[in-house]
DNA sequence: CCAGACGTTGTT
DNA sequence: GTCTGG
DNA sequence: CCAGACGTTGTT
DNA sequence: GTCTGG
């Protein structure tokens, strides 16, 4: 699942991709974007620019906009599947630029410690995600967006038991293509990224509410395992987490 | 034909 | 809007 | 996603 | 427990 992530530098991602337009407005880092805020997404129109969506997809025919809070996600593996997602993905697509995202992770005595993240790469990352319009009784058109989950990689498993999709780069223009696509050929897209080329870091819980927004949400925090002394010299179970920290830093590039 | 649903997660 | 169920 | 609220009637 | 709000 994916319900909270960062967009701190939207200009680098407008700068890696120049084909897709950076917003009206400047943007400023995000740092903690959560259901209901705007999301800053590049739709599938012939001249692709930053646009800004509601979190959580509000169907064209919903009654009330509160079903929006509900629908953060949409499963890669059932999209052709749901009416209510089965048209956006033929028509209603959208990139959703981030630099990294959060998950929750359930430790054995039920508390849960969020972790971020982020590719190990300086680089950022876009989630495939799926958008509409809605009508509000004003009479108000409110665009809104949803992200797609997969399978979790590697990295993920331990963590949670879903994912975003991340697109591959070279996958990002046939996304948001304008024309009318073969949803196969679109649904081939949505795997797992590559678990070596990310990285999870724990944070602290400062994310969990919604109302802070600093760079706190992403500061490293201690990893703390149950009976673990609080100032660890050196000493025991460092083996495994440094082997696995030098194969983090060493990512073989596609 | 009309009526009614349309979603995910996690937990049980 | 679009699909399923009756 | 997590945090936080969660209700009605009738009378003043 | 379940729903709404951010």
């Amino acid at each position: 699942m994916c319900g909270r992530f960062t967009l701190i530098r939207l200009s680098d991602f407008t700068n890696l991709f120049p084909w897709i337009l950076p917003p009206d407005q400047p943007a400023q880092p995000r740092y903690n974007i959560a259901p209901t805020q705007a999301v800053a997404a590049a739709p599938n129109k012939t001249q692709p620019k930053i646009e800004y969506f509601h979190f959580g997809l509000i169907p064209s025919w919903a009654k009330d906009a509160a079903i929006g809070t509900r629908m953060i996600n949409a499963r890669a593996e059932s999209l052709s599947e749901k009416p209510a997602f089965r048209t956006a993905l033929r028509r209603r697509r959208c990139l959703i630029p981030a630099d990294g995202f959060y998950e929750w992770r359930k430790k054995t005595d039920g508390t849960k410690t969020p972790m971020y993240i982020r590719l190990k790469r300086d680089r950022p990352m876009a989630f495939a995600g799926l958008w509409d319009e809605w009508q509000a009784p004003d009479g108000s058109v409110i665009p809104s967006c949803t992200i797609i989950t997969t399978q979790p990689n590697e990295l993920l498993r331990p963590i949670h038991n879903r994912m975003p999709v991340l697109l591959r780069e070279d996958h990002y223009h046939q996304w948001i293509e304008p024309d009318e696509v073969d949803p196969e050929d679109l649904l081939e897209l949505l795997t797992p990224y590559p678990a070596n080329q990310m990285v999870a870091i724990p944070v602290s819980n400062v994310v969990n509410s919604a109302k802070h927004e600093s760079p706190d949400c992403i500061k490293p925090a201690k990893d703390e395992l149950p009976g673990e002394p609080r100032l660890s010299s050196a000493k025991g179970r460092r083996g495994k987490a440094s082997a696995m920290d030098q194969s983090m830093l060493f990512p073989s590039d596609p």
